[in-house]
DNA sequence: GTTGAAAGCTGTTGAAT
DNA sequence: ATTCAACAGCTTTCAAC
């Protein structure tokens, strides 16, 4: 969204402390930062505006919403056009058992993300959400036996080295 | 986490407002909800200690991170001892460019979701973090063109139809 | 753009149901 | 376990630097 966004030290403290707990108290925050409390308020509710900060997330255990089993699924579908990319990518993104959806260049034009309560449904989702479909060509499932994400994502650019 | 979370009408009612939006008012929280605000704050900080609730995250611009180029490196580890498979899962996790790690089962041992400046940075990233370690046998790399993630994960147990 | 103090609002606590 | 009302604490606003 943003092209050349410009984050300074006190808006990279702000990004990493609010990418672990997105209910900091503005205290915290400030103290984190190194500013005063009005600073950060107006700070990230900028950041918001410019489109830095793109939404505040909770996360819940998989299991507790019975999506005991994860799985990647990797796609083809065929013919490989514009529509016809956009329409699966919104019509897989609408299934229950789907929980993201990437689209890849080069090999597998999809990646679905999926967590279902157990391996008989996962296999119901692959014969009746997948196989059934006509521009489906080829799938091949891998079942996720665990998986780590990093906990607040660092500012690459150089300027901020 | 929980085995038996036994998720009633307000909590799921709770999760998926609070998956949309962590910093959601209690006092709207509540009328979605259909309680009491003490309820809900209740309810919330429940599903907190029972592990239902494992975090409140902010989402960033990958953009603004300085990661426009996004890709998934599919890559196979040998031996396959549980030794190594959590020693590569914490030392991928660790590279500032890879932003989660998924540890499959068939196919490729792991994928890991990597977010970089630019196609030279994926480069060297492939080349001096993978190429260069002793277990990677074989890895193969899809950018990623596009994303999409569920704004909020229902519950698919059966219990709450 | 940042700060500090006042104002307004929000979340939580406790007694009662 | 839930609710209402009062309290305490916070976030935000705004004038000033």
């Amino acid at each position: 969204m943003s092209e050349t966004p410009n984050l300074d030290r006190t808006d990279r403290r702000i990004l990493e402390a609010l990418q672990r707990d997105a209910r900091l108290p503005m205290r915290e925050l400030a103290s984190i930062a190194g500013a005063a409390p009005s600073t950060c308020s107006e700070r990230v509710r900028r950041l918001e505006s410019r489109g830095v900060i793109t939404g505040f997330h909770t996360a819940v255990d998989l299991g507790a919403l019975g999506r005991s089993v994860e799985a990647m699924v990797f796609t083809q579908v065929r013919p490989l056009s514009r529509d016809l990319i956009d329409q699966f990518h919104s019509d897989a993104l609408a299934m229950p058992e789907v929980m993201a959806v990437f689209v890849l260049a080069g090999g597998d034009d999809f990646l679905l993300h999926v967590g279902v309560r157990d391996v008989a449904a996962l296999h119901s989702f692959l014969v009746d959400n997948l196989s059934s479909r006509r521009e489906v060509v080829q799938f091949r499932s891998s079942i996720v036996y665990g998986h780590g994400r990093k906990e607040a994502l660092e500012d690459l650019t150089e300027s901020s080295r």
